[in-house]
DNA sequence: ATTGATAATGATAATTATTATCAATAAGGG
DNA sequence: CCCTTATTGATAATAATTATCATTATCAAT
């Protein structure tokens, strides 16, 4: 991320904290500024093992406080990517889609579609990425729950 | 799911396992059925706590260890589900999609697309879900890993 | 069907990750 | 520069997962 949108982004952090009544601190600031600099997506203990090269380093609990609070404000994301969930369904052949009740929890398999592949074929053009592999998850509401 | 086609899933992993030098086992039995009964994703500890309906209930031990050996075997697969994941990212607006490389772990944010939006109406018909919420997510090899 | 080699189990200790507690500290309005 | 009180750090408690090892049970060979 360029230095410029980094320190951008990290301004308009700080100004949602205030506008929230939050305390901008030296633990939070921290915590940000590895968030913001991160090429990759960070789990709690990255973010612990980071900030271990600090001078002084925030307290673990306030790690976990700092990612809850930016949460809450919706400041952050979850990224799901292989191994990091723990919720398991029997493997589906090739490149099923997966349907799931918000309400009911209900899972439906739904057959890949070729209308995803053409998008995905235009990614690859506009990035340069040679995509492998994709996930597509939809959330809503099942007949019976609706 | 039917219970035929359970059943028939059941006898295929048996097959399997017996295949790969796997012994069938009770306690594998035991944790089988209840992933492929069950209608929503589970969880280990959601496991454990439909086992201890069970006769005779496997240790916590055997189900993480027959929950590796079906990941081995390629006969479950992860689900990806709101509050799942650990690892995060700065919240972006809107709709937008992940480019993950799978060799350095660096991660694009690109625009959602309305070719998505054609393929999710044609899944609400067809199913009568309505869906509220979708993501995507492509892995691949980036322009320096490759 | 019985035996025997050994894969697998159960019980539990160890490890790791996350959350709760509370006295001490520091942010920021007045 | 105070004063109020949100926040912190240290650590205890909880929860989830993995490792250990003596005992048990599977299944191929008889």
């Amino acid at each position: 991320m360029a230095a410029l949108a980094l320190n951008h982004l990290l301004e308009n952090w700080k100004i949602a904290l205030r506008q929230q009544g939050y305390r901008v601190t030296r633990p939070r600031l921290q915590v940000m500024e590895i968030i913001v600099s991160s090429e990759t997506p960070l789990k709690p203990q990255d973010i612990y093992q980071l900030s271990l090269d600090l001078e002084s380093p925030p307290g673990i609990a306030s790690i976990y406080r700092t990612l809850e609070m930016l949460d809450d404000l919706g400041l952050i994301q979850q990224i799901h990517q292989p191994g990091g969930c723990h919720a398991i369904w029997p493997a589906v052949e090739g490149h099923k889609h997966l349907l799931i009740c918000s309400s009911c929890g209900q899972m439906r398999v739904i057959e890949g579609n070729e209308d995803i592949e053409d998008y995905i074929n235009k990614i690859e053009e506009q990035t340069g990425y040679h995509v492998k592999d994709h996930w597509l998850q939809l959330f809503g509401t099942c007949q019976n729950c609706s």
